[in-house]
DNA sequence: CCTTTTACTTAGAATGATTATA
DNA sequence: TATAATCATTCTAAGTAAAAGG
């Protein structure tokens, strides 16, 4: 049986070595690395210009220099300068959630296509939809994590030691670990968490008062066991390294139709306290161990079944099912209605594949996005409420970026996208601004104030204040567009071009922008390889605007800049002295050292700019994130192409692991276009 | 239809490893 | 040579959207 992977195999895959595995599973058309990549098989390549269009640009509110990125902007897409906010989680409990029922039975009340409803989407059996995506599978299944081991730390009930069982007390370290986080200070995480502990404590036990606990014994006992870990000399760790990856090894690697394959998450998850984002209902409740009878195994007929160390038991069932991609999953212990999926890693050809057709489908908006530009905003005129509402949302999507805002469910965090929209998130500003604030994916706030077309301003008021029936919408949390919701929108929006959904609109927006900012940008001969990297994280820095990806301010963000400045100070007095000494040795007319010091100078003025734009550059990206779209919403082919063209090395852009995800769009030509 | 289930992508924080700097 | 800053990786939560189910 050709199954088993030779163990050099497995050691190469781990390590990472994929290259020449990773290159193959892209079969159709190729034989070996140096052929044509799947990327240009795909694309009949259509030299265009550089994609300009009347793309969503919008400021960030929460970021403090604002000043740099609006003079780049098109006049159209100016915004009001916003109003200087924080960066995260406002207090935004709706008062009321006036009517609940109401809200969730809205839609659906008028029928119908918006308008001239063209050719009804067909059905294409996506890589969703029953088709077959393999014909051998074989693994290893998946990690557990280690069984408890308990320390016998007591923590204190009332100063007092108590004394826990090793069950009471992995939950009490779970919670004693996190003593420095801020979920300490959340009320609802302390109320979820002693709802779990108090049954596991049992009745009648002395402890029964969680602000009367006091972990702290086991926290300092963790922090000490950390120490120890650090502390390791060094042939200690390198030899449980060792062992920890001849442990792994095994899971890390399938075989998919002959493939050598990296597996992404093959590790169980292990018990902990729930880490919900945001003002999650859930937070704090503990999240129970999984054991092979709660899992699921996928894997090919007649293929080993994958092994576990826990004798008794059975996995909870192996299917062999090979239409969908997953290895295993289990039901998520938080919520009842999710599962957890092992998948294969980045640079497998499922993800490379789903990579280059979810590009692929964004490229192709590119050719109907005039028409259906047209169309929404036909629709802003419909006698159809639906079809207004419609429209609106549409534009939203695509000039903001906006995810499509599926119903939440009452256990869940109350964040919003387009279609979700709250009155309370919209304001408005006469004569044509809208300001949106609201709390999105992750609960990342998003505030932004634009300028819309007068038409979408006059019917955000009448969404505002009517429904669809003309009655006045009263409360504040009631839904902007009662008549829709985001499956509406999807289905809408396939009406205007085959297979499409509200999400491609992100993808193709994000590398559209970059395509074009790459085109436009004009560093390129005389500057250096540093300066034409920077051209292009500035015009990674606009998408990540657009898609509104955040990240926390580093904690010690201001303490080094605090810092920087000093040095840039220290810098300004050693250029100063320099002036002088230099302009004294010309007084002195010795040729020589005015020469050297004049070069000091110019070192040293260079040194000071260098400086300055590092401090520029750290203050300007301390809230947001580069990296989310460079993995999710940028084509890469736009981005090697610009690096072929500008002569920048891949390397500078994309790390590692970006490069073996993006191994399929390595060899596009320099002239491609997105 | 409308809701629920399933499968997949997208997301920021936490952690770990590497590199720059004092 | 330790410490700090940066960068990469891991982790798992939180979305989207299609299909299945009733």
């Amino acid at each position: 049986m050709e199954a088993a992977l030779a163990p050099e195999q497995i050691a190469e895959v781990a390590k990472g070595n994929v290259q020449s595995i990773a290159s193959e599973p892209i079969p159709t058309n190729s034989e070996s690395d140096e052929d044509m990549p799947l990327s240009q098989r795909a694309l009949k390549v259509q030299k265009q210009a550089p994609a300009v269009n009347g793309n969503a640009k919008r400021q960030r509110v929460n970021y403090k220099d604002s000043s740099d990125s609006e003079d780049d902007m098109p006049l159209k897409d100016k915004i009001v300068p916003p109003r200087a906010a924080a960066l995260q989680g406002s207090k935004r409990k709706p008062e009321s959630r006036s009517d609940p029922a109401h809200d969730k039975k809205r839609r659906k009340t008028q029928s119908q296509p918006a308008n001239g409803a063209s050719t009804a989407a067909r059905k294409k059996p996506g890589p969703q939809s029953g088709e077959k995506r393999w014909s051998k599978l074989c693994h290893s299944g998946v990690l557990f994590p280690p069984e408890y081991e308990a320390h016998g730390i007591q923590m204190l009930y009332e100063g007092k030691p108590v004394d826990l069982t090793p069950e009471q007390e992995e939950v009490a370290t779970m919670f004693a670990v996190m003593k420095e986080t801020d979920y300490m200070k959340h009320e609802r995480f302390l109320r979820n968490f002693w709802d779990a502990f108090k049954p596991i404590l049992g009745k009648g036990h002395v402890i029964r008062d969680l602000k009367k606990c006091d972990f702290s014994p086991i926290y300092e006992h963790h922090m000490a066991e950390r120490e120890k870990k650090k502390a390791m000399p060094k042939e200690e760790k390198v030899a449980l390294k060792a062992q920890k990856d001849a442990d792994e090894a095994k899971y890390k690697v399938a075989l998919v139709d002959g493939r050598q394959e990296q597996v992404g998450n093959f590790r169980v998850e292990p018990p902990g306290l729930f880490r919900g984002r945001g003002e999650h209902p859930k937070m704090g409740k503990l999240k129970k161990r999984v054991y092979p009878r709660d899992i699921t195994i996928n894997i090919g007929k007649g293929e080993p079944i994958p092994e576990h160390p826990f004798p008794g038991q059975k996995w909870k069932e192996v299917r062999h099912d090979n239409t969908v991609t997953w290895l295993a999953y289990w039901k998520d212990p938080i919520s009842q209605n999710s599962f957890k999926y092992v998948w294969l890693a980045a640079n497998s050809t499922f993800k490379s594949e789903g990579d280059l057709a979810k590009y692929e489908k964004a490229r192709k908006l590119k050719y109907h996005i005039d028409d259906i530009r047209a169309a929404y905003e036909k629709d802003w005129k419909s006698k159809d409420p639906r079809a207004r509402q419609m429209g609106v949302a549409l534009y939203f999507i695509d000039k903001l970026a906006l995810r499509a805002g599926h119903e939440k469910e009452e256990d869940e965090a109350d964040t919003v996208g387009c279609a979700s929209l709250k009155l309370e998130n919209v304001e408005l500003l006469e004569p044509e601004t809208i300001r949106f604030d609201f709390l999105g994916k992750d609960s990342i706030r998003y505030e932004n104030e634009v300028k819309v077309e007068r038409k979408v301003f006059q019917l955000v008021k009448e969404f505002s204040t009517h429904d669809a029936h003309g009655n006045k919408k009263k409360n504040r949390d009631a839904q902007l567009f009662d008549t829709m919701d985001a499956q509406d929108l999807n289905r809408r929006v396939k009406e205007l071009m085959d297979d499409l959904s509200v999400k491609v609109f992100r993808t193709y927006n994000a590398s559209i922008t970059l395509n074009r900012l790459l085109y436009e940008s004009i560093s390129e001969g005389s500057y250096s390889v540093d300066q034409r990297k920077a051209d292009y994280d500035r015009a990674n820095k606009e998408v990540a605007i657009l898609c509104n990806h955040q990240r926390a301010v580093n904690k010690a963000h201001a303490g080094q800049m605090e810092k920087m400045q000093g040095k840039m100070q220290s810098l300004m007095e050693e250029l100063h002295d320099l002036q002088a000494d230099l302009k004294a040795a010309r007084k002195s007319e010795k040729a020589g050292s005015a020469d050297a010091l004049q070069s000091r100078v110019e070192k040293k003025k260079q040194q000071i700019e260098k400086m300055e734009l590092q401090a520029k550059v750290k203050e300007d990206l301390k809230t947001v994130a580069l990296g989310t779209s460079k993995i999710n919403y940028l084509d890469p082919r736009i981005t090697v192409a610009w690096c072929k063209r500008n002569e920048v090395p891949i390397e500078k852009i994309f790390n590692k692991s970006l490069l073996s995800k993006f191994h399929w769009s390595m060899d596009v030509e320099p002239e491609f276009s997105f």
